[in-house]
DNA sequence: ATAACTGCAAATGATTTGCGATCGG
DNA sequence: CCGATCGCAAATCATTTGCAGTTAT
């Protein structure tokens, strides 16, 4: 009812979805903003935020956090999980060696149907040690 | 430098605390502010926010989420974790059977050094259920 | 042709903060 | 006493939204 029918592939969009792969730094919608901005001048903030919103709902890009008070977008589809340093902020990704065993471990949920669940890290980046954190 | 000396337990603080560990919901903010409000009519919303940040910073609550950009807040320091109902918001806790192997199935960490993990699950609550989701 | 999309600018809403008055230890 | 805390109101800031003009299909 409220899904909008056609998806069209604006070249806005299309810089959007480019930039969100190729970065690497789980950028917030003001990051992605910056870098499509650089090629594409006139885009707008509003855009920028629509169409994040519209490309992972069709699962071409994930959204993560929000992380202090703002949302990221991962051009990464992968199964993975992603660390945040309690210093700087930035995140990372965590490949898990082998899918911990969720599934079984969790009988005690009050009558619910488990659609997903996500593990998310804190810890303390390599350059934060380095400076004494 | 900049966090309180001396914390002291005003008549403020001691309701805020006692509403947040009597509620069985994870409240937001707001509902906290509510809940003190029908005992102490002139609280503000203000120093509600103050001390819930003050309190969980002692560690004695906890702050959950964000959950659909609102920060909720929960009177159980005990190590649970907790499931969304996609449908109706609503949070509960989720006690696992056993704690999962994380720590051993996490190698492939760039340098991080790690801190705390949490697991956040998502599904449908008995009462979306019935209602035929 | 026409519904989806855009840029712009204003609105929203949770949370934060400055300030002068008040209170706890 | 005096610095921590309060109530109040205004400020902040990420995100959303209304609208009139534009574009993809």
């Amino acid at each position: 009812m409220d899904k909008p029918l056609n998806v069209r592939m604006t070249k806005q969009r299309l810089a959007i979805l480019k930039a969100t792969k190729s970065s690497k730094c789980h950028p917030t919608a003001n990051e992605v903003y910056l870098m499509v901005r650089t090629k594409m001048p006139n885009i707008s903030l509003g855009t920028v935020y629509r169409n994040l919103e519209v490309l992972a709902e069709k699962g071409l890009i994930r959204r993560l956090g929000p992380y202090d008070d703002k949302m990221r977008f991962d051009g990464d589809i992968s199964d993975h999980h992603h660390v945040k340093c309690v210093f700087c902020g930035r995140i990372d990704d965590v490949e898990l060696k082998e899918k911990p065993e969720i599934e079984g471990s969790v009988p005690c949920l009050p009558g619910y149907k488990i659609i997903s669940y996500g593990i998310e890290f804190e810890g303390i980046c390599p350059e934060c040690q380095k400076k004494g954190h």
